[in-house]
DNA sequence: AATTTTCACAACCGCCACGCC
DNA sequence: AGGCGTGGCGGTTGTGAAAAT
C-alpha cells in the first residue's frame, strides 16, 4: 500500500491558483470562530474546495492578522543577513525574529537581493585564488619575464559600480613570446584587515542571545549551531566568516556586530 | 512605443517529524 | 510496531508589475 506522504490525497476537483476575496473571507471567519489548526478540517467546514495545506498556507503568509506589508526595512534586511550568516536557509526560525514578517517573505526577499551576489562572490574567490597562484608563481620565478598588468575591467567597473563597494582588478598576463595568454579578474575589498580586523560590537544578537536567555535554547536555534557551538564568540566569528564568503571579502558587507544601511 | 529583462510576491510541491490509534 | 493524518519547512515555479533597452 502506498503511503500518503505528508498532507492529504489531492482530491480531484480541488481549487488551486490565487484565492478569491470570498474565500479569504470564509477562511478569515472560519479562523477567528474556531481558532488556527486542524486545517484539513477547516477546509471542508468553512465550505472550501481547497486543500487543507493550502488553507493554512493561505491564513500563515496572508491573512493572519499582524502581518507587515510592504518593502523589507533596512533594519530588516540586516537581521535577515545577520541571522542567515547563522542559520542559513532556517527561515522560519530567521522569522520568528522578524514580528509580522512570513517565512516565505525572507525566502523570496532572500532569493531575490542576495542569491545574485552571493553567486557573484563565489566566482570572485575563485578569482581570488586564480590570482594569488599566478602571483606566487611568479615570485618563485623570478627571472620569468612575463608581464603583469593590473587594471580595472569594463566589466568589473560595472559590477563595482553597481554594488558600489567592490575594488577590482584584471591581471593580464603577457608572456612575451606568445603574447597574451591569460586574463584574469579579482575583486576584494581595500583591505582585508578592513574586515577582519573589525571588532564586533554590541548588536541585537547580544541582546537576544543573552537578555532572551537564548543560549539555553532548547529548540532548533541552538541545534542549528554548527556543532552545536553554543559559545557568543564562536557564534559571532561564524558570523564573521559567513559574512566574508556570502560577500567575497566586500569591507562594506561584513559583519560587524551591527546592521547594514 | 514595443519588447525584453528584472523584481516581487503568491502559491504549490515534496519531504520530514511527530502524535495518535 | 507500524500505518496514517496533520503540521510544518524549504525549494521551486508562475505571474503580473516595473524598469531597462
Amino acid at each position: 500500500m502506498v503511503r500518503m506522504m505528508g498532507w492529504e490525497a489531492p482530491k480531484i476537483g480541488l481549487r488551486k491558483g490565487p484565492w478569491t476575496p470570498q474565500e479569504d473571507m470564509l477562511l478569515t471567519e472560519y479562523v477567528n470562530l474556531h481558532g488556527e489548526g486542524r486545517w484539513s478540517s477547516v477546509a471542508k467546514s468553512a465550505g472550501l474546495n481547497r486543500s487543507g495545506k493550502s488553507c493554512r498556507l493561505r491564513w500563515v503568509n496572508y491573512l493572519r492578522p499582524g502581518l507587515k506589508r510592504g518593502h523589507i526595512t533596512p533594519q530588516e534586511e540586516g537581521i535577515i543577513i545577520e541571522l542567515h550568516a547563522l542559520w542559513g536557509n532556517k527561515w522560519s526560525t530567521i522569522a520568528r525574529y522578524l514580528p509580522g514578517r512570513t517565512d516565505n517573505e525572507i525566502k523570496n526577499y532572500w532569493r531575490t537581493h542576495f542569491k545574485k551576489r552571493e553567486k557573484f562572490s563565489l566566482k570572485q574567490q575563485k578569482r581570488k585564488a586564480q590570482i594569488l597562484k599566478l602571483k606566487q608563481q611568479q615570485q618563485e620565478k623570478p627571472d620569468r619575464k612575463d608581464e603583469i598588468k593590473i587594471h580595472q575591467t569594463e566589466e568589473e567597473e560595472e559590477e563595482a559600480g553597481v554594488n558600489g563597494k567592490v575594488n577590482s582588478e584584471a591581471v593580464e598576463i603577457t608572456d612575451q613570446s606568445q603574447g597574451k595568454v591569460q586574463e584574469m579578474v579579482s575583486v576584494y575589498p581595500i583591505s582585508e584587515d578592513q574586515c577582519l580586523s573589525q571588532e564586533p560590537a554590541a548588536s541585537w544578537i547580544d541582546q537576544y542571545l543573552v537578555d532572551e536567555g537564548l543560549w539555553n535554547l532548547e529548540d532548533d536555534h541552538h541545534r542549528h549551531q554548527p556543532g552545536n557551538c553554543c559559545n557568543k564568540t564562536s557564534i559571532q566569528n561564524q558570523a564573521n566568516s559567513a559574512y566574508y564568503n556570502y560577500f567575497g571579502g566586500d569591507a562594506s558587507y561584513v559583519y560587524n556586530g551591527g546592521y547594514i544601511f
